[in-house]
DNA sequence: TTAATAAAAGACAAAATTATCTTTTATTAA
DNA sequence: TTAATAAAAGATAATTTTGTCTTTTATTAA
């Protein structure tokens, strides 16, 4: 695996069409955010119900319904979407997997570990849910396989 | 999960306790490595078995058999053990999980999660197998629940 | 109200990871 | 050469993650 779970990959990329989609002026629907940004469309239904329990993105059912954001989600860190999905457990547990490593009784790559952690916790903490809408839209940066235009 | 995979964590940690045992001039066996590390025996078994076929720890079978290292792995990197058991994965595959993210079509994250892996690829690569012995047997560093002298 | 739409919820299934148990092979020492 | 030791190898099982399918609930529009 990557960094992350499939789940929390697919959740990335799933609010990022979302909040793209919003800023277009449309709710869309799990089959289309399925397809857009390439997941298998039940198991992304999950992971979208899952981040609307968490208040990361919300829903309304029946016709016209579908995934949308407010200003509040809009302006939500990724590293909240990271968290409903995959826990916390990649920022604060031990690299090496010890449940006891701390300050005081340190595994030896503690620190090393904790650089790095820092720097993606730090990263996640920076970016908005709305933060690549304008380049999404333009195909600047892509959610899949293909560039907007082509 | 963590960072890495809960095989790679165990792996980690068996190389540096057979690191520490041979500078202490004894092999060591999967029973007492598992013991020390807090990892099932059998399974471990399975990922030493693993490293071995890799070249990154030697065994010697029968009576006064078990794991040790010589020179040459003493010298070897994190990064071998990492790329053994969990493959590259984590290093060159793309943060939010697409197949087609590069630099031309670069995912939204594409720069910020370089920057990370960068930085975990780095450590890896600078960090030997051998590195935390000296602490280790002054009990410094801890490869599981208590320090050596308690 | 009824039919259509779309998410939520629940049950189930496949695949991958983690873990265990048994048999075989290599090595040593008596 | 035999018995004991210890890793290698193989088979199997449990758990977790990933994925699918069906039913229910909420909402809309005719």
């Amino acid at each position: 695996m990557g960094m992350f779970s499939k789940s929390t990959e697919y959740a990335i990329r799933a609010v990022f069409y979302i909040a793209k989609s919003t800023q277009l002026g449309r709710k869309v629907g799990i089959k289309e955010i399925a397809s857009n940004i390439e997941s298998p469309e039940a198991f992304l239904g999950k992971i979208l119900q899952e981040l609307s329990k968490n208040g990361i993105i919300r829903s309304i059912k029946g016709p016209n319904g579908g995934f949308y954001l407010t200003e509040e989600e809009m302006n939500k860190k990724l590293i909240e979407v990271v968290k409903a999905i995959d826990g916390d457990n990649i920022f604060t547990g031990c690299g090496m997997g010890l449940q006891q490593c701390s300050e005081k009784y340190p595994c030896p790559l503690h620190n090393e570990f904790k650089a790095i952690r820092n720097d993606l916790t730090r990263m996640l903490n920076r970016i908005t849910l709305s933060q690549f809408n304008d380049e999404l839209i333009l195909g600047n940066l892509n959610l899949n396989r293909f560039k907007v235009e082509e």
